[in-house]
DNA sequence: CTGTTAGCGCCTTCAA
DNA sequence: TTGAAGGCGCTAACAG
């Protein structure tokens, strides 16, 4: 069944039954109804390679996230594809799995299969990737990291107010010694929250202690080394904020192995709230970041270029997004 | 750069070039040699879609799963990445979010982007889906509920034999009240594996206490109310298998919620081994069913039909995945 | 408003 | 072994 069986049915040309699917205000109503109906009937469905190949383009957009198995992503995953669906493009995700050899492979398939667009959210760049896409003029856009030009557009997470929002709660609480527990110092992102968290507590005129601030993996195991390395502390701290909730796990379990109790020994403040953040014991409090939201974010900033509603082709812009505390069970006031 | 540059540059007609891309043997060395240098030097791809549109096909596989969110599946999404790739697949994952409108958008999306074969991996089918498939000439792959077909194959995954595991691991500590938390019994694979569940302990000749199976939701929240209201019994079990992994970190809060302890106070043991379960605290005995293998044995159920090797077109086939038990530290003897 | 026609980039007979 | 030519199914001028 294609165009010609439609055109034949409802008794007019191949151009019609095109121009009634994808222009129909340039055709009679009275014929588009014709159209129309033999397209029901027909079950008619435009061969989408065919389109394709005609038009250019894919209707493809790309994600790549850096592994799938984070729990952090597939909620992100989610989102992307429901809103891109909502939007008329398929998308094609993959993971580099921290590696540049995946990441590369990766993108050579996005370009072949033509993606229109490609959401980059691993926090990390490559420059000579980058550029092959900028050569072949794909719309990006980027997480955290990333400089915006013409068709590069970067979503900032705003870990300032984030954070600031889990130190104002632990100092409300009655904390002075908090520490922090980063990601891998060698990814920008882990480094940025670190940052953030360092320039708050200047803000808020605490004393900085080296000690206090240590780093893991963004992963469990290295939350609970981290904890541990932190509460063998001559002076251990009353509570500590993680880079990311997979930390803030390890965390409480280091603090259960030793035989404290989270809050009340010490309270712990995880980021990104995770499905599961929830159903730790006790549940996490945490700093939440909205992956619909990013979805919903990385998706606009691509359909701007891609379909550049305001005439003008659209530049690469700066997009910004705010987390929230969501205070649960892991944190209280410290002991006196 | 099409196929035209490369035959200019190679001096040979874009016939020639075609042939020595897809069918090398008909083609000269020394001619095919010089293609390939072209090619090279002009880092010529052919285009994907024009190629699907003489060639009726798209190398695309499609993966449904039903949560995406849920963690046994991105280790699944990953694998069959990572084995599509390897064979020159793409691959499109959507979630159906165990809702049957949803379901039959993937599907028609699918269909749209005549994918060549499609694993269905939600342990649920949806009969006029299913036919839809068929007619359109879809190789599909089904796990555990599907009827072998022409072009329909099914993965079977031996639950009895991992329950089995499970439950003689559990008689060699000296449990004899043994639990069982299943999924929803909605779902087709939750029941199988109650069923597998109790025809072992009538098997093993132990009297089945009715009291002592209960329904959970394959979530946390299930698998928590579940096992509270096996502790509340007045008799309660000394070990609980789980349906999976989600429902025993739930039992796991529970015993933990009434001040019991595990395994001391009741073993417990999940089914899956998500990445999860060797963080739980403690670190979780579980049933592993690998993903990897399920994505390769998927695949390859596909590929027979798709890529017939021995000339015959290839007829659906029953395949079997067994778990493993994986001793961790959630199960002891019971006291006495 | 509608039909005719020329490709989009590639594969594949059919002759040479 | 190679080249010429005809589609694959659709869109987009260009005429009418």
């Amino acid at each position: 069944m294609g165009i010609h069986e439609v055109a034949k049915r409802a008794k007019v040309s191949i151009a019609t039954v095109s121009r009634t699917l994808n222009n129909p205000s340039t055709v009679d109503p009275r014929t588009a109804a014709r159209v129309l109906k033999a397209v029901e009937e027909l079950r008619y469905h435009p061969d989408i390679y065919a389109r394709s190949l005609v038009s250019g383009r894919s209707r493809i957009l790309g994600l790549i996230v850096s592994d799938i198995t984070n729990p952090f992503f597939p909620e992100l995953v989610r989102g992307f594809e429901d809103v891109a669906v909502q939007h008329g493009y398929e998308i094609m995700v993959s993971s580099t799995d921290y590696n540049s050899a995946r990441m590369a492979v990766c993108v050579r398939r996005l370009l072949e299969r033509k993606v229109e667009g490609v959401a980059i959210m691993t926090s990390e760049m490559d420059r000579p990737l980058i550029d092959q896409l900028e050569r072949r003029k794909v719309p990006t856009v980027f997480l955290d990291v990333g400089s915006v030009h013409a068709l590069i557009s970067n979503i900032q997470v705003d870990y300032a107010a984030g954070i600031n929002q889990a130190v104002e709660h632990l100092l409300a609480l009655g904390h002075r010694r908090i520490g922090f527990i980063s990601g891998p110092l060698t990814l920008k992102s882990a480094s940025i929250r670190r940052t953030a968290f360092l320039e708050c507590l200047t803000r808020k005129g605490i004393l900085e202690d080296e000690d206090l601030v240590t780093e893991g993996d963004h992963m469990i195991d290295g939350g609970l080394a981290a904890m541990s390395r932190l509460l063998d502390l001559p002076n251990p701290p009353t509570a500590v904020l993680t880079s990311n909730d997979l930390t803030a796990i390890g965390a409480l379990r280091a603090v259960h192995r030793k035989g404290l109790n989270v809050p009340k020994d010490v309270s712990v403040i995880g980021f990104d709230d995770i499905h599961f953040a929830e159903f730790t014991e006790p549940p996490l409090t945490t700093v939440a970041l909205s992956r619909r939201e990013l979805a919903e974010k990385a998706i606009f900033a691509l359909l701007k270029h891609i379909e550049p509603t305001s005439g003008q082709p659209g530049h690469g812009a700066e997009y910004s997004i705010t987390p929230t505390l969501v205070v649960r069970q892991s944190t209280c006031a410290p002991r006196q």
